[in-house]
DNA sequence: TCCTAAATTGACCACCCGGTCAATATTGAT
DNA sequence: ATCAATATTGACCGGGTGGTCAATTTAGGA
C-alpha cells in the first residue's frame, strides 16, 4: 500500500521544499489550465523527467498542492475554534475573522489558491473540493451557531444550513476583499470591519 | 470614426447570432485561456479566417461578449429599481432577489459569463472590468440603501460602504449558489430563501 | 576500483493554440 | 457575360502544452 507520492516524499526535505514551493507559485499565479508544468520544473530547478517521475500527471501534482494548502486552512481553523470555545458568539465571530486575516497575511500564495479554487471555474475534481468544502464550512460555522444557539445567543429558530450559508458569504467575501487590497499594497481597517461584520449578524441593518 | 466590430455588424442577422451564440458558449464553458477560437468557429459553422476578420483578436471578441452579457444584466437592474422606487426597502431586496433569480433562469449562460468574470482570476481585463461592477454594484445597491435610511427604514449612523458591501456579498453569493443549483437541475426554496436574506439584514441573527 | 541499480536528464512526441494570408468564391455594376 | 471588388476559406506558422523514454549521471556495496 505505497502512496502514489512516494517517490516524492522519500527526497531530501530541500528538493521537496523546492518542489513545493515551485508548484505553490505556479499555481497561486495562474488558472490550472493555464499553469505549467515546464515553470514548475524550471523554479525548482529539477528536470520534467524528474517531475513527472515524482507526480505521474499535473492533476496529481495539483492535488498535492491543493491538500497541502487545505490542510493548514483547517489547521487555523480548528486552533482557533477550540481556543475560542467559551467565548460569546460575537467575540468568537470575531476571533475567527481575525485568524483569517492572519492566515492571509503569513500565507498568501496558499490563500490565492483557496480563493481560486472556490471561485474559478476550473481545476479537475473543482465539484468534489468544493463540497467537500462547503461541508466542511458548514460544520464548522454550524458547531459555532449551535453553541451560540444552546447559549440562547442566537434566535433558536433561526434556520441553521441558511445562517451558516450567509456567514460564509460574508466572511469568505470579506477574506477574498482583505486578500485582494493586500496583494495590492493598500491596508483595510480590520478591527472596523470585524466590527461591523459581528455587527450585521447581531442586529441586521436596523 | 468606424467601430472595430464594424465588419461583424455589417453581416447579416442570421450570421451574427451564430456567431455571438457560439461565442456565449465557449465562454460560458470555459475560462478565457481554455475558450478556443477553433471551437467558436466549428460552432458558428464559419471559418477561422471570417472570424478573425470580424474581430481581430479573442480578446476583442471576449470584450464584445462581455459587454453583450453586462448590458442584459444592467437592463434587468434597472428595471427593477425602477419599478420599485416606491416600495419599502424589504420588499424592494425582495424583488431584486427575485429579478435575479429570473435572469439568472432565462439566460444561464449569460449569468454564467458573469460569474466566471467576477469569480475567476484571468480575462485580460478582468482587473478593470471587476472594478467597473463593483462601482456600478455600489452605485446600484447604494441608492436603494440611500433611499431608505432617507425614510428612516434603516439605520442613519450605518456605513453605507460596507452595508453595501454585505448586501453584495450576500446577493452574489445566493445568486451563484441558485444559478449552480439550477445547472444540477436541483431546485431551492425562492421564497424561503428570499424570506430569510431580509430577515438577516432586517433583524440580523437575534 | 569496479559494477550494477537507481535517479536524473532533456530531446522528443503528438496535439492544440491564436493568428496570418494567398488562394478561391461570391457579389454586383456595367 | 464580364470583371473588379469584396467576402470567405483553410492550410499554414511559430510557439507552448502535458507527457515519455532512451541515454546519462550518480551512489554505494563488494
Amino acid at each position: 500500500m505505497i502512496s502514489s507520492t512516494n517517490k516524492f516524499e522519500q527526497l531530501s526535505d530541500e528538493k521537496q521544499s523546492r518542489i513545493v514551493n515551485a508548484s505553490i507559485s505556479e499555481f497561486s499565479e495562474k488558472d490550472y489550465e493555464s499553469a505549467s508544468m515546464n515553470s514548475v520544473v524550471s523554479q525548482a530547478k529539477i528536470s520534467k523527467g524528474s517531475l513527472f517521475n515524482y507526480f505521474k500527471t499535473k492533476n496529481i501534482l495539483y492535488n498535492h498542492i491543493y491538500k497541502l494548502a487545505l490542510g493548514e486552512v483547517k489547521d487555523y481553523l480548528r486552533k482557533v475554534r477550540d481556543e475560542t470555545a467559551n467565548l460569546p458568539f460575537n467575540e468568537r465571530l470575531s476571533e475567527i475573522v481575525d485568524s483569517g486575516v492572519k492566515f492571509i497575511t503569513e500565507h498568501p500564495r496558499l490563500a490565492r489558491i483557496y480563493f481560486r479554487l472556490v471561485y474559478s471555474g476550473d481545476s479537475p475534481n473543482r465539484k468534489k473540493i468544493v463540497k467537500e468544502l462547503q461541508s466542511m464550512s458548514e460544520d464548522y460555522l454550524g458547531n459555532i451557531m449551535q453553541d451560540a444557539m444552546d447559549r440562547n445567543e442566537l434566535d433558536p429558530k433561526l434556520d441553521k444550513t441558511q445562517s451558516v450559508f450567509f456567514l460564509d458569504a460574508v466572511l469568505n467575501r470579506f477574506l477574498k476583499e482583505y486578500h485582494e487590497t493586500l496583494s495590492k499594497g493598500k491596508q483595510l481597517d480590520r478591527d472596523n470591519w470585524v466590527n461591523s461584520i459581528t455587527e450585521l449578524f447581531s442586529k441586521g441593518f436596523k
